[in-house]
DNA sequence: CATCCATCTCAAGAAACCGTCAAGATCCCG
DNA sequence: CGGGATCTTGACGGTTTCTTGAGATGGATG
């Protein structure tokens, strides 16, 4: 998993500074905006894993900017204040923040609390994206690291795995016999063109159904090897 | 859409009337369990939107009922504690929970923070979450701490069963080494593949058939495991 | 047709990985 | 304090996977 993706949408110096020691000492990435308007901007473009907003900005009311993001997107939003009355809590958490922390706040509570948060999209996401590679009987379930042919589960080792998901990203377009070693051997084996061709043969014996004429795994002679797709 | 149901863990009984009065004015069906044990089992049976939990119970820690209720369900869990430290916020959020108020606390940020709760599994696909989980003979029963293989109920050792639950949660997936060791025993075991080959090795003792030929607990030789699934 | 080069096939030894067993160490309960 | 259950750790043999080399195939070229 990459490292998390936070906004901080916060006028005051002082904090900003306070968060981002926090947030990369703890390997979020981070981006910042000082005004309601480029905090808008900055979690359209960024797309972020959670906004981290001060509701006392120069330009603009907090809440119009949580409003205006919920408008389009259902990141996770904490809230910070420099006021603790209820009446605000109640206002700011209704207007779509998902989070509230009064201040002064503790940088462990603050982590604490975006852990929640990337806890409910990690949940969230799981469900939609069964990511699945299909092309005539072969089927490549990145997801369950399943391969299966016309209706027969096929075993792969894990290198004979990693050259065929290799392709997969590439799926229509020629590899390099470089670029495959190098991701699936790693750089300093860029030289070793036959380890290719003996597990691109593996691959074809239980993938194919005639190995000798594949269908799906193509040599590029004098390039290298395309998956085909569609 | 019906009235959300509440279940209350909590053992004062002011604090409890106070609860009742101000969720059933706003149209909640409030069920209510006085010990962690109750609470255990009436988030079990009730099928709540939301669990509202007391920290400071006569029987049990109140984070242990938040971990074997998380050993199940993703139903969101609010924490309510006489304790304010940030060290106790912290455990209880990085134990499953979602959010965390200390007393006193008003009726509106409570009402609040229901309203964030319910919006989040609002979101989420109204997956039946089925405590239980079947492949051929074998049945785990996450809520009740129960394996079964045929009509026999097998015994399994704390970390027996933490491994398996690990698998069940992954069901279908491939487990990586590293990802069992971690969440098995900790970050900082992540080395010692051996320990998952022992285990496993008791869990197909005691759950496979044939353990030499397991038909639920597979290897995936250099990746890690899988429990099937259908 | 002969030759060359890239590719494919096959197989065997090496290395890494896995399952098993069992001997302590430790924990828990009475 | 004792005994049983549970956990850790090491050793060993069997299996899977990886590497490597030698020869076969097959198309392109002159």
């Amino acid at each position: 998993m990459p490292d998390p993706v936070v906004v901080v949408i916060e006028d005051e110096p002082q904090i900003r500074k306070f968060l981002r020691a926090t947030l990369e000492g703890q390997g979020y990435r981070l981006f910042e905006a000082t005004t309601g308007a480029d905090g808008v901007v900055e979690v359209g473009s960024r797309q972020p894993d959670v906004v981290i907003i001060d509701l006392g900005l120069p330009d603009m009311d907090g809440l119009e900017v949580i409003r205006r993001v919920r408008e389009w997107t259902a990141v996770p939003v904490i809230v910070l204040s420099a006021r603790g009355q209820e009446r605000d809590k109640v206002t700011a958490l209704d207007a779509g923040a998902d989070d509230y922390m009064s201040k002064p706040f503790g940088a462990g509570e603050l982590l604490a609390r975006i852990r929640v948060a990337l806890r409910h999209t990690a949940g969230a996401s799981h469900e939609a994206d069964d990511a699945v590679f299909k092309v005539g009987e072969l089927r490549v379930d990145l997801l369950h690291r399943q391969v299966v042919v016309g209706d027969k589960e096929i075993h792969l080792t894990p290198i004979e795995y990693k050259l065929l998901t290799t392709l997969v990203r590439h799926a229509g377009k020629v590899v390099t016999h470089q670029q495959l070693l190098r991701e699936v051997w790693g750089p300093s084996h860029t030289e070793q063109a036959h380890y290719a061709r003996v597990y691109m043969a593996h691959l074809r014996h239980k993938l194919e159904v005639e190995p000798a004429r594949p269908r799906y795994l193509l040599t590029e002679s004098g390039v290298g090897y395309r998956l085909a797709s569609d």
